[in-house]
DNA sequence: TGTATTTGCGATAACGTTTTCGTGAAATTT
DNA sequence: AAATTTCACGAAAACGTTATCGCAAATACA
């Protein structure tokens, strides 16, 4: 059970090792006789070729990279599932690093990915990621990426997100039509282009309705659980707390559901709550939670796709593309009229 | 940007390739004075050695592999995690694979590592692994394997699982002293261990309790969410349903609590509920739930400095080895006396 | 029968490293 | 001054593949 190379096999069978390595991939050099001995003896000897001597003859790893901001977090998971499925079936291996949404981290692992490690990277980008040298680096260096759900707009490449502004303006406007006239919009990151687009769907769906919009009721967030759930305490235990909260992110509305739960808030009546969330519980929680989820699997499955359909070429150089799934605004009890 | 190699720094600084080799490595052989040069360089122009050039001298691909029946799943994920951070600070990769709880892929995939791609694996068994050939083998062949949470008591090597009996006995004993005498237990797979452990404590408590269990009432449920869903329908809509119910997985008492909502049986006071799960909103659900919370990360990360553990050595074998972390009951209002 | 073509295989270089060994020059010792 | 040691580096093999090329033997054609 020891490793067995060609030059193994090779000497069993008397003939050379390129013979050996043309009977294996079936070249029409080999006759059909000695192909099958080939054959036979790489079956009995359980020969299982080294995926890296091929990788330093080919320049390809039949790896990728897949670089998220968290691992403990419903979408990013699916996202990975649906990118895992599709690689799978093409026979390439994940690498998966989590960036933990520091940028320094990012950079390092991008970095470190230039030396042909990976064939191509998929990623979605840090809360904090404001400089993407390191990216067009990697990309200059033949290794092309895929963008999902937070990407970078000024490099070009693929791009797969979902319809953020259209479905930050419905979600709003479901809010008010439900009778909310003071709505807060917890934010996650100020540089994020994701945040920024459901950010203007949230005020363009408050202008539209005539609504004006405290600065205040915009609630910058970080990666500190202790301070969001500062800031938010802090916005919510004002003496005329808002009646909606949307939230940019699943966990800033967990961390609503126990704060409104801390000050005797209760949600839908007081307070209502939506968020882009892909929790299986939502309609478990108490009470239910509105989401807007995004088609998770989906975008990770379909950057893949893009990817290998590139990698596949001789020149992977990936042209500019914004694939844009839709998600689904889902009613439940937090957003009940009153 | 393009790759540079050795021979390109050799190239630019006139001297040999060794030479560059060993200045990067602080070789003693080299002076200080062209050490400097040749670290110089490697900054200016980019160096960054490849990878699998390095694995095929050394046999040593600074790899591993993760191999999980399912990823959306909370305890895997955090397990992932653990096993990450770990790995991140040893400098190694981490390849991740789905079995999707189905042993041919397992099967598949373990016997697809034996080549050196990785140099050792952790993993959590298939819900239906019972032939632990493919991992013997993959053993044999040089690649240690840890074990964490499906555990194959067979193979004699390092496991980290938590106290499943006395937690599942612990467990019992809370919805019998909260009233229940009539106790359900749903179980994930008859072959897995720690499925055994937890149905044994099942047992230990009842037994303790001089409560007679039905065999009627040991559901076994599969990875087919459907058929799960019927049976668990089946089980609470007969015309006396056990008044408690405990989940050997997460994903069985969210089934539970659908089926309660639809035949309006009211949790906790017409059946208490419990199970083993990882789920962050727990204490957000309606009614909030009481679980047996693992220490999946920690979880993750004792398997990973185990496995790191043993690859420092030369000779990787690894010992038996139990590592047995305490899970924590925490109590909710799904399990409240009525 | 002699020449041209095909067939089936082997030798070898290459991928980018690391490491062992050899070697000439300088430094040190006798 | 001769012998020895140290120093600083280069040549080359090796890891396990794949692919290009060359070359006999076998076959085809005239």
């Amino acid at each position: 059970m020891s490793k067995v190379s060609l030059r193994d096999l090779a000497k069993t069978l008397n003939v050379s090792i390129s013979t050996v390595s043309k009977g294996l991939r079936n070249s029409y050099e080999i006759s059909e006789q000695t192909r099958r001995r080939v054959l036979e003896a790489a079956r009995d000897m359980g020969y299982n070729p080294n995926p890296y001597a091929g990788s330093l003859r080919h320049h390809k790893s039949k790896t990728i990279g897949l670089l998220v901001p968290e691992l403990t977090n419903n979408f990013f998971i699916q996202a990975i599932s649906g990118a895992e499925s599709v690689a799978r079936e093409k026979d390439y291996h994940i690498l998966i690093y989590n960036t933990h949404d520091d940028f320094a981290k990012e950079e390092s692992i991008i970095r470190h990915l230039s030396n042909g490690r990976v064939d191509g990277v998929i990623m979605s980008l840090t809360r904090t990621t404001v400089n993407y040298d390191h990216l067009n680096d990697l990309i200059l260096s033949g290794i092309p990426i895929v963008f999902f759900d937070r990407i970078a707009h000024e490099i070009e490449t693929a791009k797969v997100t979902t319809d953020d502004f259209t479905s930050s303006f419905n979600a709003t406007e479901h809010l008010i039509q439900n009778g909310c006239r003071d709505i807060a919009f917890l934010s996650l990151s100020e540089s994020l282009s994701i945040d920024n687009k459901r950010k203007q769907g949230y005020l363009e769906a408050l202008n539209k309705h005539d609504i004006i919009c405290r600065e205040d009721r915009i609630v910058h967030c970080s990666g500190d659980e202790k301070m969001n759930l500062e800031r938010i305490r802090k916005l919510m235990e004002s003496g005329k707390p808002p009646d909606g909260v949307f939230a940019s992110v699943e966990k800033l509305a967990l961390t609503t559901y126990y704060v409104c739960r801390e000050l005797k808030l209760n949600i839908p009546q007081k307070v209502k709550v939506i968020c882009f969330s892909n929790l299986r519980t939502a309609p478990l929680l108490n009470p239910s939670l509105t989401t807007i989820t995004q088609p998770a699997f989906e975008m990770g499955a379909q950057a893949a796709t893009v990817l290998f359909k590139f990698l596949d070429k001789k020149r992977p150089v990936i042209q500019n593309e914004n694939i844009i799934l839709k998600s689904e605004l889902i009613l439940r009890d937090s957003t009940k009229k009153n």
